[in-house]
DNA sequence: TTTTTTTGCACAATCGATGGTGCAATCAAT
DNA sequence: ATTGATTGCACCATCGATTGTGCAAAAAAA
C-alpha cells in the first residue's frame, strides 16, 4: 500500500505519477483550481491520488512562497495560572477556528527576552502575534513593525499598537469595596487593616492601586501610604512581605488585596507556616479568579477577568492598523467566595 | 539608519551590499564557515554588515533545505489546569535550553483531533513531538512514524513508542493509604466510606484504581464495586456524580479519592451550591497538585506528578528509537494537605 | 622558475509550493 | 473555411538558505 515510507510525497511526486504538471497539482490540492480552468475531472483525479498517498503540503515551502505561514503567535509572561493558561488556552480555540495553527511561547516577563521571542517568532514568519502582559510591549511593536507584523496587546497596554486590557481600575474598585464591604458595621474596618499586596510598577498595578486607594478613601476615610505592598510577580516575594508583615505587626492585616494570583500564592506558602488560627478572621480579594482559590477557608472574593471578551476583541483589533494606538477596556467581573465558575474546558465533548 | 523597512534583509540583500557571494553569507550566518575556509576578515564583514541591518535568517527557507525546522512539539489535551500547564512551562524551558523553538498546542482528548494536530505540525516539519496524555497514542504514532518523525508519550503510555508515565500504581497505593491514614483507630473509616471519582477508561486511571482497590481490600478489608466512580475527565460530569452521589446517599462519602484536579474541580461545583457543613468531615485525595486545591478548608492531599522529572527522561528517551518501546515510570510524590510547593515559575527572576 | 598544495570564495542545484504567462487544442461565430 | 474566443494545462521564475563542486590566486615545495 505504502510506496516509499518515511519521505512524505510532494506535488512532484504526484506530478510523476499522474503525468500532469506540478503546478496543476498545487492549483488543485490548494483550491486554486477553478480560477485555472482545470476540468473536474483532473482535479478528481489528483484528489484521489493526493489521499491515497496521504499527501500534505509542506508548509515551510508554502509558507516561503506565500511569505506567510498560517501560524499565529501568543507571548504570554508565564504559563502556569489559570489566568495564562486559560488566555492560552481560549486563544488556541479562536485561532483553530480560522484554520490557523497557535503557537504559544513564553518570555518570562524578561523584555529582552521579550523581543528575542518576537524575533524568533517572525523568522517562523508568523501572521500575526498577540502580545500578552508584556513588560515592554513599545519594544516588542518596535521588532513587529521593522518586519511588517500585524500585533497587538493583551492585558498590559502599549502606546504604540492597540491594546486590550482589563478595566483594572474599575475592577480594582469593585473588588476593594467588596472586601470592605464584608465586614459589618457593627464591627468596620480601619484604614491600617486593609492592606495590597503584590504587583509591580506595571500599568495594571498602577490602575488596580489607583482604584483601591480611591475607594478605600472614600470609603474608610483614609489611605496610608504604607498600606501598598508591591512584591514583583512572583510568589516568593510575596510570602517574604507576608512573613516581614507578620514579624513586624504580629498578625496579618484583616483584609488583603491581593494583585493577582501568582501573589496568592505567596499567601498560602505563608499559611503553610503558620496555624489555622493566624487566618480565622482573615477577608482576602484576589485580582484574578482561581477556582480552588475560591474556596479557600477564609472568604475569597475574586477578579475574573474576561479572557474571552479581550481574545475576541484583539482579533478584531489586530486587523485595525490605520487608527492611531488606543487602548480597549474589558470590564472583569466580580466573583464571589466560593464560587466554581466555567472555563474554556467546559466547551469539549465529555468522553467517558 | 534603517534602510529598506517593512521587509526583512535576506542574504542576498548582505551579498549585493557586500558584494561577497549568497553562499559565502550565508555559511557565515550559519557558523560553516571555518569548515569552508572563509576568511576571518570576511566573516567579520559579513557579521557587522548582518547586525547593521538586524539579519534574521528566514527559517522557513532553512528549514525547507534542511528538512528540519528547530520547532519542537508539544500536544497536550488541554492547557488549563496546573498539571498541564506546567507541564507546557517546562518542556519550553527545556527547548529553549536546547536553541529550539517550543511550540505547545491542545487536541482536546479527541483521538481525531489528536491525528489531526500532529499532521498539521508535520506539515511544519517539526524535529520532534511530545505527545502528552492522548487518547490514542498508537493513533498518533502512525501519523509520526509514516513521516519519520521522532516522538514520544508522555503521561499515557502507547505500545509502539516509548513512554514515560507517572507511577500511578504506586502512587494510587500511596494516596490511599495516606487517605486511610487520616482516620483514627478510634473512628476507622469503613469500605463503603471511600469512594473514587473521577478519570476514564485509560491506563492511568486503571493503575490508579488498581492500586486504590489492593490498598482498601488490605486496609479495611473490602472494596464494594460501586466505590469506583469514573466520570471522565471533564468538571461538570463529576459534579453530576457528586450531586447523584449525595442525592442517593444524603451525603458525601467521609473520604474520595479524585482522579484529577480537572475532576476536583466538579467537587468545586457540588460545593458552591451546598453548605460547608457538607464537608465539614471530608477527607479527599486528588491525584494532581494544585497549590490552591491544597489548602481548602478539609483535608486534601495530593500527588505531585514529577513533571520535570518526567520530561527530563523523555528527552532523553526519544533519541532511543532503536530499542523496543519500553514504559519508564516516574515517581510522583505525596503532598501533605496545607503545602505550597515551589514550581516551574520559581526559576525566573524577581523583577518589582 | 615550475609544480604542487592550500586558501578563499563563487556557481549552481536544490528543498516544495505558487502564480504569471504562454500556447496548443477545441469550440463558436462569421 | 477563416477568425476569434475559450478551455485546459504546461513552463518557468521565485521565495531564502544550504551545500557539493569547481576554479582562480596565493603560498609552499621542488
Amino acid at each position: 500500500m505504502k510506496k516509499d515510507n518515511r519521505k512524505k510525497a510532494t506535488i512532484y511526486d504526484l506530478s510523476m505519477l499522474s503525468g500532469i504538471s506540478p503546478s496543476t497539482v498545487s492549483a488543485v490540492l490548494n483550491g486554486t483550481w477553478r480560477k485555472r480552468r482545470i476540468k473536474e475531472s483532473t482535479a478528481e483525479l489528483i484528489r484521489d491520488l493526493a489521499e491515497k498517498h496521504q499527501y500534505t503540503t509542506n508548509r515551510q515551502a508554502q509558507g516561503l512562497r506565500r511569505s506567510r505561514s498560517g501560524l499565529v503567535g501568543l507571548m504570554l509572561p508565564v504559563y502556569d495560572n489559570r489566568y495564562f493558561s486559560s488566555m492560552a488556552q481560549t486563544f488556541e480555540a479562536h485561532v483553530r477556528q480560522r484554520g490557523q495553527c497557535p503557537i504559544v511561547v513564553s518570555s518570562s516577563r524578561d523584555p529582552h527576552e521579550e523581543r528575542e521571542t518576537a524575533e524568533n517568532l517572525i523568522s517562523y514568519s508568523i501572521d500575526e502575534l498577540f502580545i500578552c502582559g508584556a513588560t515592554d510591549p513599545d519594544g516588542v511593536h518596535e521588532v513587529c513593525e521593522a518586519a511588517g507584523l500585524k500585533h497587538i496587546n493583551i492585558d498590559l497596554p502599549g502606546t504604540k499598537s492597540h491594546s486590550v486590557i482589563s478595566d483594572n481600575y474599575e475592577g480594582g474598585r469593585m473588588l476593594t469595596e467588596a472586601i470592605i464591604g464584608r465586614f459589618s458595621t457593627g464591627d468596620p474596618l480601619s484604614p491600617d487593616e486593609l492592606f495590597l499586596f503584590g504587583g509591580r510598577n506595571d500599568h495594571a498595578s498602577r490602575e488596580r492601586i489607583r482604584g483601591f486607594r480611591d475607594v478605600k478613601r472614600a470609603l474608610l476615610g483614609a489611605d496610608p501610604e504604607a498600606s501598598i505592598q508591591p512584591t514583583g510577580y512572583s510568589p516568593n516575594t510575596a510570602r517574604i512581605a507576608f512573613e516581614a508583615f507578620f514579624e513586624k505587626a504580629g498578625r496579618l492585616p484583616r483584609a488583603l488585596f491581593i494583585n493577582s494570583s501568582i501573589n496568592f500564592e505567596g499567601l498560602l506558602r505563608f499559611m503553610s507556616a503558620h496555624p489555622h488560627e493566624t487566618f480565622a478572621d482573615l477577608v482576602v480579594g484576589c485580582y484574578d479568579y482561581d477556582p480552588f482559590g475560591s474556596f479557600l477557608p477564609f472568604p475569597v472574593i475574586m477578579m475574573r477577568q474576561d479572557v474571552e471578551g479581550m481574545i475576541t476583541k484583539a482579533f478584531e483589533l489586530i486587523e485595525e492598523t490605520r487608527t492611531p494606538p488606543k487602548i480597549h477596556l474589558i470590564r472583569p467581573d466580580l466573583v464571589p467566595p466560593r464560587t466554581a465558575l466555567t472555563g474554556p474546558l467546559d466547551g469539549l465533548k465529555d468522553i467517558v
